[in-house]
DNA sequence: GCAAGGTC
């Protein structure tokens, strides 16, 4: 029997399909899927299945210290028992191995793994290795024909990665978590991926609290040819002769100001034309899909999670690939004629086979993992996915049509006018090839408009006006910003990236979108920077990954590599060593600091957010025992400390993260201060008539409001109301419910919630009924509904009355065709 | 209860 190795479940199933031309026989053992057909057995592993650790005597922090870690020796265990086991018990009886992992070097040390794994129980079974790029039936057939053997170097300098990540991770993690005291859940974690990530974010932050904003002054005018009137803008020429349009002194502006105010003409001086060529984008890999799902809604979590039940589904292609090059056996006509019927997605890959010829675009990543990100002909059914998915599955063969699509044309249109000796330019720009802009609708296609002129000529100016501005800080890195810089700075991998950063949210090193660091986080970065500067730089990866091509390439040894890297961390630990103390010090102040909301009212200490027993949120005095002052908090979300504070008792406001559910709750002392009974609105439905109970607008200790009865608790008939604005009780009266209407004060406009009970009705209603007629449209998921309600647009009626233009505008990710073509099916 | 890397 030949045993063939995997290094997933979905490729060993694959793998089976084309080698036995569908005639596989499918099994279970021990919870996992075994493959067979003709004297041969696949296998999936999932992944590693052996991990490193250190030996159980260094498991107790306490017991340990973290510089023994740096001798300790590194073991390698079962992670995954059921897959080990079953891999023993096939191993057995196997006359031969052939080991397909993925090809690149992971895949060479997970096939290692097995190879260990089968050599323990079959010292001369013949271990064979083959290498393919994608599971297509030529590349499988071809390698299983030229089979290979494992390449030991390639999967040493893996465990290299591994010994080093391992002993440099838990040492200073150990060390800076008991330096500080923090031990249990909430240890302090440093590594050579994740620190370097924080210290980018952190360093941001640091930009952002140094910046001293500037004023400056910029100027606007219209001009006006026959009917149609464009904006400039004042611009002049620096001393290295570069346009400049910003004015840093305002007797400057002024006199910029008056001068152009003065005049109601201007000549055209400079009339520039140009086209520019706009290429159709790259082939996806999972940092560009990252980008490209975030800007139409998806977290970087949420867009994986889709495209890994896409893939499973069987209607993408593996997402974690850094590929951006399509292997030779992907034939685009050929998947283009498995859309071509297809009722909205068919229309676009027609016109694409209309081409003379298909040359897909290529990015400069070739690999030989996977290939790019792209549909696999099976296109699901409507109903077989979410919205969510299907408006992801969409994004994905749109990009792949992209790629085969023909670039756009732009034509560029810039005027240069003078007034009284100053200049104002206007620069245009009309899509006059929309090219694959028709067939990828993600891409803004604003035009701007600047009518033809001539040098010469004499436009009409008026409405100059004179516009004093700061400059702004740097921007905060979004999430995608900061997988596509990871990716850039070479450190984390296409399947780690968007992890590491989940990784530092759970740490409380980053809160909110765009993440903000934490005090924590700015300690343990300026910690690491000054004892440790390896951990935070990306430097170490940069050195590992030559120390690995070294050991791949027999160089070096394991050994070596490993013996100088615990060589550098031993000095470090002696810088170290008369530390502690002021490292924990700063640590535990910069963890207070993030709790703290301001005084306390009882006995001026500082109030604190704290998490009871159960795992609920309150506020409690740092004087504690001696103080014994509790505010509560809303049982619903994690609380943020906003940077807003109240002004009656200088705390800090409170925002509640709740997923879509997340809220501001403001002030917790105003919102317990507020708690009470608010207006009586009329009769108990449950208990009035038997007992007189009434029904009022009352606000919780912890600030969260509702309708319920005075009778409470003796009876527990309740309405919800919303978390946000004033509740005002109208005249209006329910003729149903006898109750008044209510109207909520939030925000700029109020809105009518009505009669309570109603709007409770119709809440439950909408509930069991969730979707707009909206989503009939192709391509529409939930996001793209919430996002077309928030600019207004709640139906399809309201769809066909909007302009595309201003739609397009509001909703971000949604372009004017998109919505052209959606009129058009509506 | 440490890392980073696979996979789910």
């Amino acid at each position: 029997m030949e045993l063939i190795i995997t290094e997933k479940d979905n490729a060993a199933r694959r793998i089976a399909d084309i080698l036995s031309g569908g005639t596989y026989d499918s099994s279970r053992e021990n919870g996992v899927n075994v493959y067979e057909w003709g004297g041969k057995r696949c296998v999936g592993l999932s992944g590693h299945v052996v991990g490193v650790d250190f030996p159980s005597e260094y498991s107790d922090w306490r017991d340990v210290e973290p510089v023994e870690l740096i001798d300790a020796d590194v073991e390698k265990t079962a992670t995954k028992e059921n897959i080990v086991a079953t891999l023993r018990l096939l191993a057995r009886r196997a006359q031969r191995v052939t080991i397909a992992t993925d090809y690149d070097r992971e895949g060479e040390l997970i096939g290692k793994e097995a190879y260990d794994i089968v050599r323990n129980v079959d010292d001369d079974v013949p271990i064979r290795r083959v290498r393919f790029s994608s599971i297509t039936e030529n590349e499988v057939q071809n390698a299983f024909d030229e089979p290979d053997d494992l390449d030991f170097d390639l999967a040493a300098a893996g465990e290299a990665r591994q010994i080093i990540d391992l002993i440099w991770g838990a040492a200073l993690t150990r060390y800076l978590s008991l330096s500080a005291g923090q031990l249990g859940d909430d240890f302090i974690s440093v590594g050579r991926v994740q620190s370097p990530t924080l210290k980018l974010i952190v360093d941001r932050e640091r930009e952002i609290q140094a910046f001293e904003p500037e004023e400056y002054w910029e100027l606007f005018a219209d001009l006006r040819k026959d009917e149609t009137s464009f904006e400039a803008q004042y611009f002049y020429r620096d001393e290295d002769d570069n346009e400049a349009e910003r004015i840093w002194e305002e007797p400057v502006a002024n006199e910029v100001y008056e001068t152009l105010a003065d005049g109601d003409v201007a000549t055209v001086v400079d009339v520039t034309r140009r086209t520019r060529t706009d290429t159709p984008p790259e082939p996806f890999n999972t940092t560009q899909f990252i980008r490209a799902a975030s800007a139409i809604g998806y977290s970087a979590k949420r867009a994986m999670s889709i495209a890994e039940d896409l893939y499973t589904a069987g209607y993408i292609t593996y997402p974690r690939t850094d590929n951006t090059v399509y292997p030779d056996d992907l034939d685009p006509e050929d998947l283009l004629d498995e859309f071509v019927s297809h009722p909205s997605l068919g229309d676009s890959a027609e016109s694409l086979l209309e081409a003379d010829e298909i040359t897909p675009t290529e990015g400069d990543e070739e690999t030989t993992d996977h290939p790019p990100i792209h549909p696999t002909g099976e296109i699901p059914s409507r109903g077989d996915v979410s919205d969510d998915e299907w408006e992801v599955y969409e994004l994905v063969v749109r990009r792949f049509y992209a790629t085969v699509a023909d670039a756009a044309v732009w034509e560029h249109l810039k005027v240069v006018a003078e007034a009284n000796d100053h200049r104002l330019k206007a620069n245009g720009k009309r899509l006059i090839e929309p090219g694959y802009h028709d067939i990828y609708p993600y891409f803004s296609t604003t035009e701007n408009y600047v009518p033809d002129v001539d040098e010469g000529e004499e436009l009409a100016l008026s409405d100059v006006e004179l516009e004093d501005k700061q400059t702004q800080p740097p921007r905060r890195y979004g999430q995608s910003r900061l997988i596509e810089t990871m990716e850039g700075m070479g450190i984390g991998t296409k399947s780690t990236r968007h992890n590491t950063l989940e990784k530092l949210y759970d740490r409380g090193y980053i809160e909110s979108d765009p993440p903000r660091p934490t005090k924590l986080a700015m300690a343990v970065v300026d910690a690491a920077e000054n004892y440790a500067d390896r951990i935070v730089s990306e430097e170490m990866t940069a050195q590992l990954e030559a120390d690995m091509d070294a050991i791949a390439s027999g160089e070096a040894t394991l050994d070596d590599v490993t013996d100088d890297s615990r060589e550098m961390l031993e000095e470090i630990f002696a810088n170290l060593a008369d530390s502690r103390e002021e490292i924990g010090d700063h640590l535990r102040k910069s963890l207070k600091d993030d709790k703290r909301l301001g005084p306390c009212p009882e006995c001026g200490e500082d109030l604190l957010v704290r998490r009871s027993r159960h795992g609920s949120y309150f506020i409690g005095c740092d004087g504690y025992p001696d103080c014994e002052n509790t505010l509560p908090l809303p049982s619903t979300g994690k609380p943020l400390i906003l940077d807003e504070e109240c002004a009656e008792h200088g705390l800090n406001e409170v925002k509640m993260l709740a997923g879509r559910q997340t809220f501001v709750h403001g002030c917790p002392l105003c919102k317990a201060e507020n708690a009470g009974e608010g207006p009586v609105l009329g009769d108990c439905p449950d208990c009035g008539e038997d007992h007189g109970g009434e029904l009022a607008v009352k606000t919780l200790q912890s600030g969260s409001r509702l309708v319920g009865c005075t009778r409470y608790p003796d009876c527990e008939y309740s309405l919800p109301l919303p978390r946000r604005g004033e509740i005002e009780v109208t005249d209006e009266r329910c003729e149903e419910h006898d109750l008044p209407e209510l109207v909520v004060h939030s925000g700029d406009e109020p809105w009518e919630l009505g009669c309570p009970i109603c709007n409770y009705q119709e809440f439950q209603a909408r509930e069991s009924d969730s979707g707009s007629d909206l989503e009939a449209l192709d391509g529409v998921g939930a996001k793209t509904v919430e996002k077309l309600a928030d600019a207004g647009i709640e139906d399809l009626e309201d769809l066909i009355d909007a302009d595309p233009d201003a739609v397009a505008d509001d909703v971000e990710g949604v372009s004017a065709d998109r919505i052209r073509s959606w009129q058009a099916k509506a």
